[in-house]
Order: structure tokens, then sequence, then C-alpha cells
DNA sequence: ATGATACGGGCGGCTGATTA
DNA sequence: TAATCAGCCGCCCGTATCAT
């Protein structure tokens, strides 16, 4: 629901967030045709002798499902469409480049995609690239129904690791078999988009706490149960594996994900997919990108260590024959803050390089540790060293429909209650 | 003995689509 | 129109173990 604005400069980006007013779709509903008359509160921050200044406000809300369902792939830790759209809007045209260091699922450029931006994704972890390059290239049912039938399913074969706590046997069969199959074309250089597609959706479906995926009940899709703590769950729920349907359920997931994508959406998918860059490095170091070539990156880094990335993706990882240990030996931040402080320096310096002039880093941290380390002041300093004119911090926050009962913590109480965003300009 | 580091837990409210 | 249900989302911190 951002309001209809081109790119401006740095003073009207700030009589903008001052000025901002949300306009509430609730509200339209109701017959109440106000709008959301919350106004931007101002404070300032002394960080190393310099004032920042601070915005907060609803710029944005984030409701479940309110964003193009192309989104909906569950990963650990992404935050929602709305960030970097409101981002993208604000700050760059159609064709300029948008960037993610640290994509993930792939959130910024599949929605600087939608928005006619071109783009660069990089992630560490080879998943994130698995993830995302499908979705610029969104497959049609019947496409994807006449691939799978083509596959054929060994109903004798079985995972190399026990994997009998969390699908039938016959489950168990068909993902093998898909996964052999994919395997396959890939050594044989046959892989194609159809075929990457189906490993992207299966990846997704592997495990969950609904009908919809391959597994038994578990845990949603974001967070990883080990085997053993699985087993537990299977003898206090009294419960067993019970046959799914691949093919069935990868196919409902294909029309899901493109429930509410819209065919203008889909075209200019397709187009900023056939430019784009994915890389799987360390964001400190992409040659790939040349100097001054992206107007803008919208990212979020690792927290210190508070998510085990690779941990929490040891099953899709087994599908896709990704070695954990690799990626833990290439992930190697650790949960002390100066060591964090460092790398991001070096990240820093790298996105200083690769940004034109006029471009703008919109880095969004969060409060750990109980609030006793805030990583939006720690950041502002870093960017300002590496050459970055601080803009302001922008904190959107809003009444939460979050429920992260999981480790006892209350609404509004800790994690990511509010998305705290630290703008940084390279200056011309 | 003390501080640093590693490990890993295991739910449920809400939204929107589908079905009755 | 109401009822049902799939599927989304959550970057924390207590405790065990290791290092000094």
């Amino acid at each position: 629901m951002v309001n209809k604005i081109s790119k401006k400069s740095i003073s009207t980006i700030h009589g903008y967030l001052k000025n901002f007013k949300l306009y509430s779709k609730e509200k339209e509903r109701k017959n109440s045709k106000k709008l959301n008359q919350k106004s931007t509160k101002i404070d300032y921050l002394e960080i190393d002798g310099k004032k920042i200044i601070r915005y907060t406000n609803e710029f944005w809300t984030s409701k479940q499902r309110q964003a193009a369902s192309i989104h909906e792939i569950s990963y650990r830790a992404c935050f929602k469409a709305q960030l970097p759209k409101f981002f993208i809007q604000l700050l760059t045209k159609e064709n300029e480049m948008v960037y993610d260091p640290f994509s993930g699922r792939g959130t910024t450029v599949i929605e600087a995609g939608i928005m006619g931006r071109k783009v660069i994704s990089n992630d560490i972890n080879p998943l994130s690239e698995i993830l995302t390059v499908p979705r610029f290239f969104v497959q049609t049912i019947k496409e994807v129904e006449e691939r799978l039938s083509e596959i054929k399913v060994d109903y004798k074969s079985e995972a190399e690791i026990d994997l009998s706590m969390f699908y039938h046997k016959k489950t168990e069969a068909e993902i093998v078999s898909l996964k052999n199959y994919l395997l396959e074309r890939k050594e044989k250089n046959e892989e194609d988009i159809i075929d990457k597609w189906i490993r992207m959706v299966a990846t997704n479906r592997l495990s969950g706490h609904s009908k919809g995926f391959f597994s038994v009940f578990t845990l949603p899709p974001n967070q990883a149960v080990s085997p053993e703590r699985q087993r537990k769950i299977n003898e206090k729920r009294n419960q067993e594996p019970e046959y799914r349907e691949v093919k069935k359920l990868i196919v409902r997931k294909t029309k899901a994900l493109q429930r509410n994508l819209k065919k203008e959406e889909k075209i200019k998918l397709a187009e900023a997919g056939k430019t784009a860059k994915f890389l799987t490095s360390d964001a400190r170091k992409t040659p790939e990108i040349e100097d001054e070539k992206v107007s803008l990156i919208v990212t979020s880094p690792p927290f210190l260590d508070v998510v085990q990335y690779s941990k929490d993706n040891w099953l899709r990882c087994w599908f896709n024959d990704i070695d954990v240990k690799e990626i833990e030996k290439k992930i190697t931040i650790t949960r002390k803050l100066d060591e964090w402080t460092k790398v991001m320096k070096e990240a820093f310096k790298e996105f200083y390089r690769i940004i034109k002039p006029g471009g703008y880093l919109a880095f969004e941290v969060g409060e750990v540790r109980k609030g006793k380390i805030k990583l939006d002041e720690e950041v502002v300093p870093i960017g300002a060293e590496v050459g970055f004119e601080p803009v302001g911090i922008v904190i959107n926050l809003q009444e939460f429909t979050k429920t992260a009962n999981i480790w006892g913590i209350e609404n509004n109480e800790y994690g990511t209650n509010t998305n705290r965003i630290v703008l940084f300009k390279k200056n011309r």
C-alpha cells in the first residue's frame, strides 16, 4: 500500500517517511474511507557522536498471504514481501538493478522481478538458488503434470538413511525415485526448467504439519526436526506415517504457488529471470558483480548465529545432494558481536563497490539477546566507515498477529515484532 | 570455579481458499 | 453463507558441556 512515488532525492525521502500515512484497506472495507492517521514518530539516536534519525510507523502491513502467492515457500527466517516492496518502490525505477546478498528464499529478488526490476541474488547456501530460480519461470500445471508422468517410480527404492519416522514406505520410494531422476538429469546436463520447478516444489513439500506435505505430522517446514525427535513426536501423538501421493501434492502446490499471480507479473518475472544472476558466494567476495551496477540492495543478514541454517535444512539438503558439512564450513559467522561486526564490515565494503553512486542499501536487522544487542545501532558506524551516508533507521511497527509460541515468546516481546531497517545512501 | 560456547526444542493463532 | 481446513510464520534462550 505504498503511495505511488518515483525515485526521490535524499531530502524528499526524509519528507516521505516523515509524512507517511498508510492507506488502510481494512478500514476501506469497513466503509470508512479515512486514511490510517498514524503519523510517523521521529526520534534521534547518537551513535559515535553523530546524530541519526529514526522513523517509526506502520509503513507496510505484513499480514499472511497478502503478498503474491509465489512467495509462499517456507524457509527459516524469511521477511515478508512487503518489506522489499516498500524500498523497491521508493528507491528504484523499472529496469534498475536490485540485489540481495543474503537472499534466502529470494523474497527480495522475486518481488523486484514482479515489479520489473533487474535482479542479482546471492546466498552461500545452494538451497537458496534451488528455491529461487524456478519461480522466475513459472510452469503451467499441464507442463508439470506431463513431466511428472514421465518419471518412473521404483517402489523398491529406499533412502540410504533411515527416514521411516517421516515417510510411509511407498511415499519414500516415490521421493527417492524423484531424487534419483533429478540427479540423473543433472549429471547428464539434461535438467531443464520444468525439472527445476519440480525440484523446488518437492524440496518445499518434504516435511510439514499438514496433509499437503509428504511427511507425517511434524513441525512446519521452516524448522527441521531430527529423526530421533520425530520418533518421539510420533510416539507422543500415537501416529505413524501414512501414504502421501508425491506427484499429486507437487501438482497441488504448483497450482497454489501461482494462485494469485497475475499474467503480467508472470511475464515480468520471466523477463527478470532471463537477465538475472544467481550466485552462491560469500557476500564479501562477489567479483561476478561489476562495480557500480546495483541501484538498491534490500537484505537481511544472519543475526549472529541465532539460526542454524544448515541444520534446519538437513532434509532438504539430503534431497538435493547438498553436503551440509560443506556449507557449515563456509558459514563462519559466530555469536560474538565483534566477529560479526568484522564480517559485516567486509561485506559492506563489497556493497559499496557494487552500488552505483546515488544508490541505496536497506539493511534489515533486529534486536537479539532480549534487546541487549541492537544490531541496527551496530550497523550504522560500519556503513559510515566504508563510505555510505546513513540516511536513517526505519522501523516498521504494526499490530502483530504473530504467534511465536515455540519458545514461549509472547506477541511484541522479542524477535521480529518490529522490522528495523538501516538505510544508507552512496553519494555521488 | 567460572566464563564461553554449543546445542536444540517440538505449538498454535490466524488467514484465505475450498467445500458443504 | 457458514463451516472447514491447509498452510503460513516464528533470527530465542535455557541448559549442557567445554575451555581456561
